[in-house]
DNA sequence: GGTGATCCATAACAGCGTTCCGATACGCTG
DNA sequence: CAGCGTATCGGAACGCTGTTATGGATCACC
């Protein structure tokens, strides 16, 4: 009984792709709803009436963060050695934060000031570490790493790969440091130390 | 020659304190310049004199971060054993993280959205890891650990750090998690990666 | 006591997220 | 076909931010 709506889908898809370009362009301080609608050629009512503020905007890009980042997570190939699936596993988390290095910091550094992830959008986080659990848990019950709680374990690999990512991304690393080697190395002595002591052949050189 | 400056040391530490007091009660998004200058019974032209600019001024928080975290690293009493002191001088980091969640923010999680710190302020922040390089380059040498980079072992043990604490501190670990306990063993599991294999006594449970 | 240099609080400016309102543009009715 | 009703959206307004410019206040010196 109106005026036809422009305000639609293809919109929030294109409102959510430049925020994703400012968010790249010049960091998550960059991205003002002002300049988002004048890029999609808008006004700022869109943002409210497709998302419902800057924080549901936040969530939104938080959202599809870590639909990629799961679909990575997902495709990497295991083999059934439990420290060579750990580090690929870490080394697709890392490539995936160097891939979307603003996302990231959206989703684990909470990069934009005052955002904090909505229930959907947690549960949706939290899905994605499941290959690393359930490598954990077989690697456990199979007796290959000593039989501790499968979260102390899993947390502890997460803890390494989220904080050697974060200080690569915050440029806390020292200068001239071989982050790919060095990642792989500590990543692999990481998971070696879980090894039970009669099973241990640990080198991570 | 002129009016005398109210806008002095004592200023200096009053907003300093002020401004930590602010983000310690509602997050760093609420550090405004005008509340600031309001608590202080002053206006926001003192920031401008004393410290140049909302970044500055965070720049100070951010260098008092570190000497509080320094002093903690440096006061860890050391055994000797590489591992415990891994282990020691990583509770030490959490401890010291815990205290001051949100300098921790500014310090290593870029909380405050555009401030980078300056050089001296990073200098100083690199001077606070010395400890750690300490004992890692001592295991070496006594062949306790694996022949590796120092900075690679140094870096593994941040990042592992690292990540556990930011992960505690956002909030990112699943409820009902035992915090301490895991910590202290995903730093030793973590450590123990690097013992040279016939020197491996492991047991990180 | 007047003068002049200095200092600082106030006000102005540009930008932000958010809210509100009036112009707009269509489907339905007469 | 004309006019109405209403859903819709762009633009203006509000209160906030950091920053900058300005003008009044204040003291040392002559």
């Amino acid at each position: 009984m109106a005026r036809p709506r422009t305000h639609d889908e293809a919109l929030r898809l294109k409102l959510l792709d430049r925020a994703g370009e400012l968010i790249a362009a010049d960091g998550p301080k960059a991205l003002s709803l002002r300049k988002l609608a004048a890029d999609a050629g808008t006004s700022t009512t869109a943002v409210y009436s497709l998302f419902g503020g800057k924080p549901d905007l936040v969530n939104a890009l938080y959202t599809e963060g870590f639909r990629r980042f799961g679909a990575r997570m997902a495709g990497t190939v295991l083999t059934g050695d439990a420290i060579g699936d750990l580090v690929a596993l870490g080394s697709a988390y890392r490539a995936s934060a160097l891939a979307d290095p603003n996302l990231y910091g959206i989703m684990f550094t909470r990069s934009v000031p005052g955002f904090e992830p909505n229930e959907d959008a947690e549960k949706l986080a939290r899905k994605t570490l499941e290959p690393l659990e359930r490598i954990i848990r077989r690697a456990i019950a199979d007796g290959v790493f000593v039989d501790v709680p499968p979260e102390t374990v899993a947390v502890g690999c997460w803890g390494i790969v989220h904080g050697l990512v974060s200080l690569e991304l915050t440029g806390n690393l020292p200068e001239g440091f071989d982050v790919t080697g060095s990642y792989e190395a500590a990543l692999r002595a990481n998971a070696s130390g879980w090894l039970r002591p009669q099973a241990n052949g640990n080198d991570p050189s």
